[in-house]
DNA sequence: AGCACGCCGACT
DNA sequence: GTCGGCGTGCTC
């Protein structure tokens, strides 16, 4: 006989935390799955064990109830249980969450194998002639520490075509050699084909399994059990697949790992890079963590720098590809010339002699957010906060110009307080604009336009993509979805129809997303023998993002951008923490928020006030019926625990008062705040 | 009395 | 989240 400690599924706060169940099953230990009688009418709920306790008192004894049945088939491990707890305090979701994200959800019976996710891919075996120094040195060291088995955190910064993902395969290759097992994290499994192709061509068919969120429940289920049993050793996927049920691993591997991504944005809203860290450090793997991208992000870079990650360079484009020639256009000037197109007459006559010439043209325009910004169209004077740094937001209905981030205000200018001028715009450009101006430019040449909306479509993309990589499109015009990762041999042109638009997204990360926009897009120019071509339209040609991303000089970028952060606080120098409060009711929204903050003040010291800033209606303050109220708190480095307590603090008050009316979600480091 | 409904509170 | 218990108030 022996006591458990469950947490029981249920989607409830107010039963987030561990019940104590006696047990007689032998096989019962910590991560298993069972189903025990809970509440009154004693249903039967699933649970999962989450530690052994030796004694329960005597009034426990009382009410102590039984552990009545054992799932087999899902029994978590002691590490990923020790994950699940870590989660919960720092993503600060119940405990239930982080373990959903663990198991095989949806696993119902299955009727039959199920094909294979792959159907009848061989796979593609490249052709590599020799790695070049730099791979050499870099994998050298992953190697190393693979087979002393040490837990180690390495991050290849390398340019685009530097042959990033020929060291993921031969760490593998290495890892599975001692008999441990890998994960290959991408960005966006839709888009990645080409990496599961490569590892497909090298490992063969059944040693991978796929995990990501577009598997049906039952192929998840399937790929779940076959990598709990053991018979895959590498796990390719998108965020999800770094909770695979892998055991013994030795390398965990972050393809691209800037990309926005890996941090969840639903409950819990976790970032990947922090929990693959968590699962490799622990004694049960001491695994490797290698993070890849040609744009690191600022806080993963300033960890490196801070040593927490070896930085390895890859500084030269496999075999000897020349790196493209980046023009940049100053918008302000096509205007004072006349041109009130959104084609510079530069972008137009370079499309015009790529298509004559018979290669083709990526266009892209970011139109992220349906943030519209206010800009004087004769200076590109942006309106911004002056205590935040961001770009002011135009809000229609209050006729004013506000901050997201400390609620201040200012009354919409008719005049630009820079030049005087009276074009003043409020600006929200779209790619159909694009398309539609691109189409009547030049007849006769057939364009496409891949947006979020045509991913949705399940064979739409590949179609497109299809289309544009035979030749049939010429022009593709594009979010940043057509950024990442693809590989066109015949792109003589690429073009950045707006610089601006990610530019002025009123959030901190604005400089950084427009580097790395500008660089990844770029990196799709000239990948075959010719040299490629950039150009990039802007109204701040002077602005360091666009200027470095010219240069391409990420390092250049990184140490200004660093200086910012540092200056104003932000991460990498604080987390912010992002508290969302919802309600049918405004008012009820409103008040929960309002006490919130005045609970979070009276629990912070007077020097930690300073970091909580009021709440206020979020950007979008009603989304089906339900509004929105938003409160930022910085927290430097080092308070996080402090923080963190208190925030779960005034959770546990909340659990116990059945007469609040709202709900507060935390995220920590959003991706985004509008 | 008998029932429908809604609120409350506890769940090991 | 979800259930049973219990009070209220309506109808027979």
């Amino acid at each position: 006989m022996k006591y458990v400690n469950l947490v029981i599924d249920n989607k409830s706060d107010s039963t987030d935390s561990f019940y104590t169940y006696g047990c007689e099953d032998d096989s019962v230990s910590v991560g298993s799955k069972v189903y025990v009688p809970f509440a009154r009418g004693n249903r039967l709920r699933e649970a999962y064990v989450m530690s052994l306790t030796e004694d329960v008192g005597q009034d426990m004894l009382k009410k102590l109830k039984f552990v009545e049945k054992v799932d087999e088939n899902v029994a978590l491990t002691e590490e990923i249980i020790r994950t699940c707890i870590w989660m919960k305090n720092r993503y600060l979701c119940r405990y239930i969450d982080a373990i959903n994200c663990f198991t095989p959800v949806g696993g119902k019976a299955k009727r039959g194998e199920r094909k294979n996710p792959f159907g009848e891919k061989q796979g593609e075996v490249a052709e590599i002639d020799d790695l070049t120094g730099q791979q050499k040195d870099a994998l050298e060291k992953i190697n190393a520490a693979l087979r002393v088995k040490s837990h180690e955190r390495f991050l290849i910064y390398g340019v685009t075509g530097s042959g990033k993902t020929e060291i993921y395969m031969r760490a593998a290759y290495e890892a599975l050699s001692a008999e441990r097992t890998a994960i290959v994290l991408v960005p966006e499994i839709s888009l990645t084909g080409q990496i599961i192709d490569r590892f497909i061509g090298k490992f063969g068919n059944e040693k991978i399994a796929v995990l990501h969120s577009r598997l049906s429940a039952g192929e998840r289920y399937d790929q779940w059990q076959k990598i709990k049993r053991g018979e895959v050793r590498i796990v390719i996927g998108a965020r999800s697949a770094v909770f695979a049920p892998l055991e013994n691993i030795g390398l965990i591997v972050i393809d691209e790992e800037h990309e926005s991504t890996y941090k969840s944005d639903h409950t819990p809203k976790y970032d990947t890079v922090e929990v693959a860290l968590k699962r490799a450090r622990d004694d049960a793997h001491k695994g490797v963590l290698l993070l890849g991208s040609a744009t690191p992000s600022v806080v993963t870079y300033n960890r490196g720098e801070e040593g927490l990650f070896k930085i390895l360079k890859l500084t030269e484009r496999y075999n000897k590809v020349q790196m493209p020639k980046v023009s940049i256009v100053d918008m302000r000037e096509e205007l004072k010339k006349g041109n009130k197109t959104i084609v510079s007459n530069a972008l137009y006559q370079g499309i015009k002699h790529q298509l004559e010439a018979g290669k083709q043209v990526m266009l892209f325009l970011n139109r992220r957010g349906y943030s519209t910004f206010v800009s004087c169209r004769e200076c590109g004077y942006v309106a911004k906060c002056p205590h935040c740094g961001v770009a002011l937001t135009y809000h229609k209905k209050a006729g004013k110009a506000m901050c997201h981030y400390c609620g201040y205000d200012e009354p919409i200018r008719r005049v630009c307080p820079e030049c005087g001028s009276k074009y003043i715009r409020f600006f929200g450009t779209g790619t159909e604009k694009v398309e539609e101006t691109i189409d009547s430019l030049f007849e006769g040449y057939k364009s496409e336009r891949l947006d979020l909306d045509t991913v949705k479509k399940k064979g739409e993309l590949e179609k497109k993509l299809k289309d544009f990589k035979t030749g049939k499109t010429r022009i593709l015009i594009g979010t940043q979805i057509i950024a990442k990762g693809l590989d066109f041999k015949d792109v003589g042109l690429v073009g950045i129809v707006s610089a601006d638009i990610s530019l002025n997204i009123p959030d901190f990360r604005s400089p950084e997303r427009t580097f790395q926009l500008i660089t990844q897009a770029a990196g799709r120019a000239g990948r075959g023998d010719e040299m490629g071509n950039v150009v990039i339209q802007t109204y701040n040609p002077e602005h360091y993002s666009v200027e470095y991303a010219a240069a391409q000089d990420y390092e250049g970028f990184y140490h200004m951008e660093n200086q910012l952060r540092k200056y104003m606080g932000y991460p990498p120098y604080s987390d912010l923490f992002q508290i969302v409060f919802m309600a049918k009711d405004e008012e009820e929204a409103r008040a929960g928020a309002n006490s919130w903050y005045g609970r979070i003040m009276d629990k912070m010291s007077s020097e930690d006030r300073e970091n909580v800033f009021k709440p206020q209606e979020a950007y979008m303050s009603r989304i089906k019926e339900t509004y929105r109220f938003s409160m930022l708190i910085k927290c430097p480095k080092g308070k996080r625990n402090t923080y963190s307590g208190i925030i779960a603090a005034i959770k546990d008050e909340d659990r116990k008062n059945r007469s609040k009316n709202y709900t507060a979600v935390t995220d920590i480091n959003p991706y985004s705040f509008v």
